[in-house]
RNA sequence: GCGAUCGUGGCGAAGUGGUUAACGCAUUGGAUUGUGGCUCCAACAUUCGUGGGUUCGAUUCCCAUCGGUCGCCCCA
């Protein structure tokens, strides 16, 4: 028996309804704010994802789906969809007709580690970017749009976290700060801190095992590294936040795995009593120089991206989905096998003025039909036999009232647009 | 990459070193051959993830492997 790659999932029947809900609900929304789909391929060149997330990342040593394909290029399957973004943005040069250019995407990401709650090697993600302005406004905009659409599915067991790391030359300052700071001690540390003192020195402080440790809690903050420019930057961002009744909290050991962020990050935390509390749902930030370290022109960026198996799991969970069931509006019960050429024929009537119409295929009895139409839930069952096709009608029943008639099958349209 | 735990029919779920692997739901057939959704009766795992080993004998013990779940790391 074969079975799905480790780490994927099969999406079918209920789960694909609410996977295709989720996109058809997030897309509407954000069309609002200005964005459009940007559809780029699922794998790129492995360059530009080593670039873009960091030679030392977690993503690009450990996580990538990488291969050579017949050519000897080497590609991956995209971990995350920032740099292909960036790249078709530049490609294409989108930048030529507009100052600001939104961009959304929502597809399949791939990342080999190891599965457990809430994470898997094949998973979507939705995800925005937006070009072309450095502006505190934007930033909160960006960040006041996934807020959105997380509110209009109705989920509010979320947090913010925000936190502001500075431009490239200050945050370079801080990590040098923290490596001479940390490294007398180092050896009082755990043994993660210790692979992260090279590594990625930022992520010590957010540390969970030595949270307490006092080495940890008097390490220079990154406030301390950052210019004034950027401080007064982020204040405008939180301002613009404070308007608009956005809660957050700012969290200074708030730093992001991958490297091309500056400036403003965020997370939106879930918040809950089982396994999911904790999990990041929504993840992003802003990226100043990823464009112009691409060839291209200088042009900031900043985007989120979320993950819908995620916002599935929370949704199920707090029972927010709404009824998705599809309710069959006719089931055609045939008794003979004329009547069942007939039926056919007759349904493919009703599906091309838009009704959903079913038929059965095999059975003969009227009782498995019937429970055909309850497996479908139809509303309406029209019966058809031999007294049916002699007299040129139609025997309809309304499953819900019960109510039976019979008409002529010229006037069968127009009774369902009355009843339907 | 490291650690824990689990793997019985479509689903849920009991169970035991020994000739027929409970039960519930679902499904199918019948009671009820032009009116169902209730009820009643019946059928439905030569097999207990896969491979190997121990044994007279394994679904039950051991090993390996694949997968699920859950931690760590990291993240969506």
């Amino acid at each position: 028996m074969y079975q799905k790659v480790k780490g994927t999932l099969d999406f079918y029947d209920e789960s694909a309804i609410k996977y295709r809900y989720l996109e058809s609900v997030i897309s509407k929304v954000i069309k609002n704010y200005g964005y459009t789909e940007v559809i780029t391929p699922i794998f790129e060149n492995t360059e530009i994802f080593v670039r873009t997330s960091g030679e030392e990342s977690d993503i690009v040593t450990k996580e990538m789906y990488t291969f050579l394909d017949k050519g000897k290029r080497s590609i991956t399957l995209r971990p995350e969809g920032t740099a292909g973004v960036v790249r078709s943005f530049l490609e294409n040069k989108m930048y030529a007709n507009t100052t600001l250019t939104k961009l959304y995407y929502f597809g399949p990401m791939f990342r080999y580690e190891r599965p457990q709650t809430g994470r898997y090697r094949q998973f979507t993600q939705f995800g925005v970017e937006a070009f072309g302005a450095s502006s505190p406004l934007l930033d909160a905009d960006v960040i006041i749009s996934a807020y959105q659409i997380f509110k209009s599915l109705g989920i509010d067991n979320l947090k913010l976290k925000i936190n502001t790391i500075g431009d490239f030359t200050s945050r370079n300052n801080y990590v040098d700060v923290l490596q001479d700071y940390f490294r007398k001690d180092i050896d009082k540390l755990c043994s993660d801190c210790n692979n992260r003192l090279e590594k990625n020195p930022l992520r010590i402080l957010d540390c969970k095992i030595d949270s307490d440790n006092p080495i940890i809690k008097s390490a220079p903050k990154i406030s301390d590294s950052l210019t004034q420019e950027a401080k007064d930057y982020f204040k405008e961002v939180l301002k613009a936040l404070d308007y608009n009744n956005i809660n957050y909290f700012v969290d200074e050991n708030l730093v992001r795995g991958l490297d091309y962020y500056t400036d403003t990050v965020f997370e939106f935390i879930i918040e809950s009593d089982d396994n999911l509390n904790g999990l990041a749902i929504c993840g992003g930030g802003k990226y100043s120089d990823m464009v112009k370290s691409f060839g291209g022109p200088d042009i900031p960026g900043i985007g989120y991206a979320f993950g819908i198996e995620r916002v599935i799991s929370i949704m199920d969970q707090k029972g927010l989905f709404p009824n998705l069931d599809k309710a069959a509006d006719v089931v055609l019960i045939a008794l003979d096998e004329e009547s069942k050429l007939y039926s056919l024929n007759l349904a493919n009537k009703l599906r091309m003025n838009g009704y959903y119409a079913d038929i059965d295929y095999f059975n003969t009895t009227m009782k498995q039909q019937f429970k055909l139409s309850d497996r479908l839930n139809a509303k309406f069952i029209i019966i058809i036999g031999e007294e049916e096709l002699a007299n040129n009608s139609l025997t309809i029943k309304n499953t819900k009232t019960k109510e039976q008639i019979t008409i002529k099958e010229y006037m069968l349209l127009e009774y369902l647009k009355e009843k339907i």
